[in-house]
DNA sequence: CATTCTGGTATCCTTTAGGTAACTGGCATC
DNA sequence: GATGCCAGTTACCTAAAGGATACCAGAATG
């Protein structure tokens, strides 16, 4: 099987994919406060900074929709809800990674350049 | 040195620092257009499909202001604009890669999902 | 019995991204 | 001398994203 060699267009064309599915502010943002834990809707909210409860409803149906998340209803007294990311989700990861590190150097480089 | 262990709220940070300097459809194609060899202005439009003059334009003196990307007038006649990225905006490249597989594996996924 | 927690909705509003279209001035080409 | 290429600029407009605020019912807590 030949090596895949994609050319500039088709880059494009998957990148700008990608960015569609992740756009906006929040959408990684809950999808990795979900990950490391945080699976009730207040618990959500707090483990991402400012976010309000009506945005945080918004994306969490959108990424529902998207099968990235999934949504269940236990049905005790008082009913509890639960939110937990999919496989599917979890491969995105090695994306996110190289964004975690990029923006933390993208820190330190702002740092060394603006103390002028 | 001890290993960096960054708690979520940090990493929630740093992929939000990164997200805002590649928010929008455009930043991303528009780089790696020019790092592809699209140096002039028409080249690069016609390497990024659908982008229209206005919008390359506000997006080109966005990068420039990021140092992502040089803007060199030659002072030939006429005068030719060259348009080259920095070193800093090679490396986004892991992260580029990152999001180019998971944009090819997405629409494979599509694909497989919906002939229903 | 007042407050606080839960998981959200409902309204309203502002900001921004992005698109449409027209136009410019200088050079080259037909 | 009309047309087209280059590198944009200008003005206008729309849709979508996101923020502010208030509110709801049910249960628990003090």
């Amino acid at each position: 099987m030949a090596k895949k060699e994609l050319n500039i267009e088709q880059k494009i064309k998957y990148v700008q994919d990608t960015l569609f599915v992740i756009s906006g502010k929040w959408k990684l943002p809950i999808m990795m406060a979900i990950n490391s834990g945080n699976n009730r809707f207040r618990d959500i909210q707090r483990a991402v900074p400012n976010i309000t409860t009506r945005v945080l409803s918004k994306e969490l149906k959108d990424l529902e929709e998207n099968r990235l998340v999934v949504r269940t209803v236990y049905d005790s007294l008082p009913v509890t809800v639960s939110y937990t990311v999919t496989p599917y989700c979890k491969s995105l990861k090695p994306m996110v990674d190289e964004m975690i590190k990029w923006g933390e150097n993208h820190r330190a480089v702002l740092k060394k350049a603006k103390p002028a």
